[in-house]
DNA sequence: GGGTGACGTAGACTTTGTCTAAAAACTCGA
DNA sequence: TCGAGTTTTTAGACAAAGTCTACGTCACCC
């Protein structure tokens, strides 16, 4: 768990302290792709990140972008947010929180930890360690079926 | 929310009663499916359904297990747990309950409601209702790193 | 210069799931 | 029983997300 870090688009060296500070090697690519995962409070796919980052002429390939969130994600710097069985979604917020997920928009929205508490967290089963919790509350718009 | 249902396997009249019950027609593929969803209290993956439908001859295409377990779902017989995000697993127990993924193995076991307690549910968004709260407790193996 | 290791890439490939068009199976009244 | 209309099932084509492979490039170090 970190402090939940600034929204506005980072600078170069911010985002290359960011990147050294989770032991990460601070690449083009990755820069490019940090970039976008921290320039606002959203929660992006692979595919939107793959076409923020090349939109502008800058080039990374899909492996890159897969390979680069999968070590994001597993260096701390993102999470992974499962709720859609088509997509995965990072979001840049990696303190403890849970989400709103709105079916028939496929919108994403965060729930501060402060806001929802869990109790009596069961014990876990033998041999096993928690790596973390999720919250997931789904909605639906009230016009429809 | 429902009855836990039974975990023996069921007779064919029960399993007629079941989908008449949920006003799903009982249509042979359709009880050959729920069959094998409600034999044993287990999660299966779309694929698993069609695997052991089809085992021993009884033949089911794949665009009627995708459509009869979506079906299913639908009409509250069973739920659906997305916490990996290659597939969806089904669920014949539609009891409020939440579920250890172990990320490892890729097992998935239930928490019973009474188990976890949720406060403070967050108010929604504006015009949105609610549709279900998923709690996924995520573990990893002790060893592994 | 030449070796080494980390990183990036294109494109083929896999897997899960959806779609389409047609066939088969029920329903129900006459 | 016939037949029209509806529902269900089907094979196979298709789509989308993600992975893999084999190679290319770059930095570093001797």
């Amino acid at each position: 768990m970190q402090k939940r870090p600034p929204r506005q688009p980072l600078s170069q060296q911010q985002v290359i302290d960011l990147l050294d500070s989770h032991g990460v090697q601070p690449t083009m690519q990755r820069q490019e792709i940090a970039q976008v995962l921290f320039a606002r409070d959203q929660h992006l796919s692979a595919d939107d990140v793959l076409k923020q980052v090349n939109q502008d002429s800058a080039r990374v390939s899909k492996a890159t972008v897969y390979n680069t969130l999968g070590l994001f994600a597993a260096k701390g710097l993102i999470r992974e947010v499962i709720v859609d069985p088509s997509r995965v979604f990072y979001d840049p917020n990696t303190c403890e929180h849970h989400h709103f997920y709105n079916v028939d928009t496929g919108e994403l929205m965060d729930i501060d930890a402060d806001q929802l508490a869990l109790m009596n967290l069961p014990t876990l089963p033998a041999g096993t360690v928690a790596d973390g919790v999720d919250v997931i509350i789904r909605i639906r718009n009230q016009a429809s079926a």
